[in-house]
DNA sequence: TTGTAAGCGTTATCAC
DNA sequence: GTGATAACGCTTACAA
């Protein structure tokens, strides 16, 4: 900047001003000073202006795992109201690694980012607490908030409960949960929805076989569908609510793999309703959530929190969840069984 | 920092020393210094010490679009890469659109970060020579170099070659190829390729029926399955090679949907053998690409660069593409077609 | 309308 | 081993 004013025989200050308040400065002299910007291919240091000035025109998005669609159609949304509001979006994909979100949480409380965004791996890691204390208000995505933040999540509870409903309309007993790790808080309560459902209907909610997996991955689907295709037809559940579309997907392609007939042999459901997920081998029903609208209203209320300040009061956002039936539990037409 | 000297009783430098060269203060120093630290929540500002010292510890990976599990999983890599050398990576998501990687180029050269990654919407923004000119290198991912950069591609030519050589070898005689916008290289290149292969038997490539599409996208897919099976089923292409999965699974689907069935009416050929590619309705000849590689490999092209400073000679890697074969090319067995 | 100068939070170079 | 102090590149009063 120096040099540009030294080009432009100006002052500092008044490149300054050409640059934050151009029209405080005589049309003349700036143009001489945007002629010598652009000679000297001058870019302002962010870091100097952002040291200068407070806050950054920055906010972060930390997701869970950005392999998986749902966290991407999030982001989708989260970016369109940030751009909305003039701000830019760093994505921080974890990888499913809490190391990672803890890495990524330092860094962003180093770079005093306008605000935080996460869909955590470990919703309990202390930092999450710590940002807002010290001035970066986080918003959690997809879970629920304590009363250090806003958050904006789909019930879960709700969702698993629509989804074990539709398996019991169907006549299915023996049902099975594919899910995990539990410590995340979208399995353990969609589980929980699930054997409320049982429950309703007076059954024994302990009937609820639970095949736990170590990711919600396509991988650990192919896995968990070679554990049941493997069981005897007499002691295999004939339907199975996936904690994601992903397993579902996974557990779909192994099981029509290994032979079993979807619906007729193994109903499956699905979680998420993944664009993927109704261009699967077997369309699959799936619970669907407001993605984009998740991602959107996160924005809005962390632009609520920045703006009100410390007087703000935390919200929390809850959408419902809605169940979406496809050939995967419908009963078999001609020609898909 | 200065509340934290005072607190601890000690001088800013010392608070400073305790921080960046623990090993240069004394024990009992450093330890009242470290309580200081964590009584009053101190948190380094990046800003400040960026501004200090020069340079970032992050890096930046600018995609296409995030939505694309291609780019996921090329992240995917990159990270791992970016993890071993102790740099952050940001992922910005461009989500197709040219403006949006102008601002996060923007951006980046403003926030003066290690190095950009990127797989450009538009490889004609300026701003991606203007980077490395100013000290921030840039390496091209999955699209070729200028002379200003270090590249990591996989052959699309030869890729498009692959898809339409194997769908000759079936016996196709009408083909059609499914992609776009042709301003994308890597659409550009596979329709290339695509051609070569017409003329290696003594085709016309002008045969080639191009049906174009604004992106590459399940949607999109979607869109050319309708145009397509709207065709009388004798001038209907009896193959389609797709410039991505995305668009062969949204093609698949409605194909299927409308009654055509895949491989017997219209055989498919996806690119980038994503996962999904195997768990879709037919599942998906595609051609591969090795995705984790190209995201490791570009790191390291940016690490040679930053290390070498500007005697460093910019490289080309270009990784070969390989053909996946599935069932919606080959014969159809009992139970697929 | 333009120039001057203080200061943002660090780090690094010195003396002490 | 520790404490002053001068940068780093910019913004913003305030003075000219």
């Amino acid at each position: 900047m120096k040099e540009v004013a030294a080009h432009a025989g100006v002052s500092l200050g008044t490149v300054s001003n050409v640059l934050n308040r151009p029209e405080r400065v005589a049309a003349a002299t700036r143009s001489r000073v945007e002629a010598a910007i652009t000679a000297l291919g001058f870019v302002r240091n962010e870091s100097a202006r952002h040291l200068r000035s407070g806050r950054s025109r920055t906010l972060a998005f930390v997701v869970l795992d950005a392999a998986n669609p749902f966290f991407t159609d999030v982001a989708a949304g989260v970016q369109r109201s940030a751009d909305a509001a003039d701000l830019a979006t760093y994505l921080c994909d974890c990888g499913g690694d809490p190391d990672r979100q803890a890495r990524y949480l330092d860094l962003l409380a180093e770079q005093r980012v306008q605000g935080v965004l996460v869909t955590p791996v470990d919703p309990t890691d202390p930092r999450l607490e710590q940002l807002p204390r010290r001035g970066t208000p986080v918003v959690l995505v997809d879970r629920g908030a304590g009363p250090t933040h806003c958050s904006v999540t789909v019930d879960d509870v709700t969702g698993g409960a629509l989804a074990v409903d539709h398996l019991l309309e169907l006549g299915h007993e023996r049902i099975a949960v594919v899910g995990g790790p539990t410590s995340l808080g979208q399995v353990a309560d969609r589980i929980t929805g699930a054997r409320s459902a049982l429950e309703r209907v007076g059954r024994d909610p302990a009937d609820l076989v639970v095949v736990e997996t170590t990711g919600l991955t396509v991988a650990e689907g192919r896995r968990a569908g070679d554990r049941l295709a493997g069981l005897p037809s007499r002691r295999r559940p004939t339907a199975v609510f996936c904690a994601n579309d992903l397993l579902a997907l996974g557990l779909l392609q192994r099981s029509v793999g290994r032979g079993l007939r979807v619906p007729h042999d193994l109903a499956i459901v699905g979680y998420d309703d993944i664009e993927f997920a109704e261009a699967a081998a077997v369309p699959l029903t799936s619970v669907a959530q407001p993605r984009e609208l998740l991602g959107r209203t996160a924005v809005d209320l962390l632009l609520a929190e920045v703006g009100a300040g410390p007087e703000h009061e935390h919200r929390r956002v809850v959408f419902a969840p809605e169940l979406v039936v496809r050939s995967s539990t419908a009963v078999p037409g001609p020609a898909t069984g």
